[in-house]
DNA sequence: CTGAAAGCGCTAACAA
DNA sequence: TTGTTAGCGCTTTCAG
């Protein structure tokens, strides 16, 4: 705690012999400055180790460089893989991340978005969350991009193409021979489900498949809560599919486990599909063939929307669909 | 967009018929004010929607209500898990956490340190990392607190127990009949890691038995590595050994993955233990026995620390040891 | 108990 | 090409 008084632009100003609004000019690269002028600016700058106060300039100029985003929980892999990839590239444009874990709780959201506006961010990235943002007054005029998720009053909005990958899983399941599919989804039925749904469906019609309600079932999105649902599927019905497709891999892998501890063969008598490419999938026996979201590209597409909309561009693009492949692996 | 203008102090001030100074008194609570006055004040607030300009405050008294967190991959469940914690914590606390990815990439992380540094960050609370911090000109002064892994010139430090968590493990092993039990740790061998190995050596003493060089292992520490080596290992010398610690999980579930794959039972012939207990431990068949490390403690106690340190109160405790606990599952 | 006013570090309009 | 200066919204002395 020695010296401890920041060097301020004041300080550079008086040691390179200019005025304040000079070096004010070359840290903004604002033109009007000669040369030398900026080469000595420059140097001097360096010599004090001096870096501009944020705050300053946000006061200033209304702007904070940084970026709020809102993720129901940071445990999630398919969250996470997100927050790194925006904070790799929000890195390179100097800008950083204020990241709130909601927890799919109204009341906590609100308080991190209340916070996100006294902290004067340029901008929100909302990933996935309520089904209906209430606009807030602290935040009217803030731009915010919507990920995954599609609240109904959202403007700008990136997602993944869920219609396909419905699609994707379905014919691989048929394709594989499978002619009885389960359909496990999350039992909110957010629109993200429901458009996997749709092609999930659209794929068994092309085969001329129908598809029948009490192949639908449903549960909480959870590992534990899909295994109840499976178990007691078997007990009640027996066996009465040969392939199943679940939403996401967690639930996937618990109908891979139940299935294998009551002697079902996978992918021999019932093949599975999930949904995400965690990386979970890969690291069970038999791995998990899956529909992987491209969370680098969603990412970088929103970081990218927002950058614009902050710089006030016209976004022509309201909503950006994200491709998804299928990645076959050892259950089907 | 209308009405853009954000109501500042001055407009609550006018509104309240009173000067900015006592609604400033007012709520920052420094007292000074009659009742009334205090009501007065706190209803205008309330109806012109006022929320205090950080920028403003910032400039002011030099503090950003932020605290930045830097941490080595944001996808480990681990450090999520730790995030997620400060998170709810310094949410209460009225502090916001500016998330920094390492990536454990040395250049990125010093690149994220200069971020922080300018955006005024009241402290760091630094999650792992390199194992020896540089301490730049842009942190001099400002509180750091390390979790996890320990710098050499580590101020604050707050790590897991690990040397019992190794001894736990070890102990478990033996108490279930194991004779010679094989240690795969990481092979960048931080401190961590030492301790862990520590523990597990005194268990083995403890019952009189020696740990050999040729018991000892060491990878990468991911999947497809420790799956690598230990494939190695039992074509070469075949299975020599009857029980296997491994310093992570994931190491932990490659070793089950090989093992059932080479028709070795796991824990009929070979029991296993790993360490964190991450969520994918509970989620596999043989479900794993592991070391729980109590994040939600380390996020709290390294909180509560650095907020400590930025009121300058005094640490009297440089380096707290979170106690872990073992979570006995199916192998073992 | 309350108010006036200085000033935190910076940007941008205006002058020169 | 460069300098001067008025604030941005707030806290905090100092006076009253």
């Amino acid at each position: 705690m020695e010296g401890n008084k920041r060097v301020s632009i004041i300080d550079v100003a008086k040691k390179a012999g200019v005025s304040i609004a000079t070096v004010s000019r070359v840290i903004n690269r604002n033109g009007g400055y000669s040369k030398e002028t900026e080469e000595r600016v420059r140097r001097t700058i360096e010599e004090c180790g001096f870096t501009p106060n944020v705050n300053a300039i946000g006061l200033r100029t209304n702007r904070s460089n940084s970026i709020g985003v809102i993720v129901p929980d940071i445990t999630n892999e398919f969250f996470a893989r997100i927050i790194r990839e925006l904070d790799a590239f929000l890195l390179s444009r100097r800008y950083s991340l204020l990241v709130c874990n909601s927890n799919e709780d109204y009341m906590l959201e609100n308080m991190h978005i209340k916070g996100l506006a006294e902290k004067h961010v340029d901008g929100i990235i909302y990933i996935s969350g309520q089904n209906e943002i209430k606009k807030m007054n602290e935040i009217k005029g803030l731009p915010i991009v919507y990920i995954d998720r599609a609240p109904k009053n959202a403007e700008v909005l990136i997602l993944s193409d869920n219609e396909t990958g419905g699609y994707l899983a379905g014919r691989e399941l048929i394709q594989k021979g499978c002619r009885r599919i389960l359909f496990l989804r999350d039992i909110r039925y957010a629109s993200t489900v429901r458009s996997r749904k749709e092609g999930f469906v659209r794929a068994l019609q092309e085969k001329g498949m129908a598809f029948s309600e009490e192949l639908e079932m449903s549960c909480f999105p959870e590992y534990a809560e899909a295994r109840v649902v499976l178990e007691r599927l078997l007990k009640e019905k027996g066996c009465f599919f040969d392939g199943i497709f679940a939403t996401n891999d967690m639930m996937a892998l618990a109908c891979v486990n139940v299935l294998t501890e009551n002697q079902i063969k996978v992918p021999g008598q019932v093949k599975v599909v999930g949904f995400d490419n965690i990386s979970l999938t890969q690291f069970t026996s038999p791995q998990i063939t899956t529909v992987a979201q491209d969370t680098k590209e969603l990412a970088i597409h929103a970081a990218d929307t927002i950058l614009k909309m902050i710089e006030d561009e016209e976004i022509k693009q309201k909503r950006t669909i994200i491709p998804v492949r299928l990645v076959v692996r050892e259950t089907t």
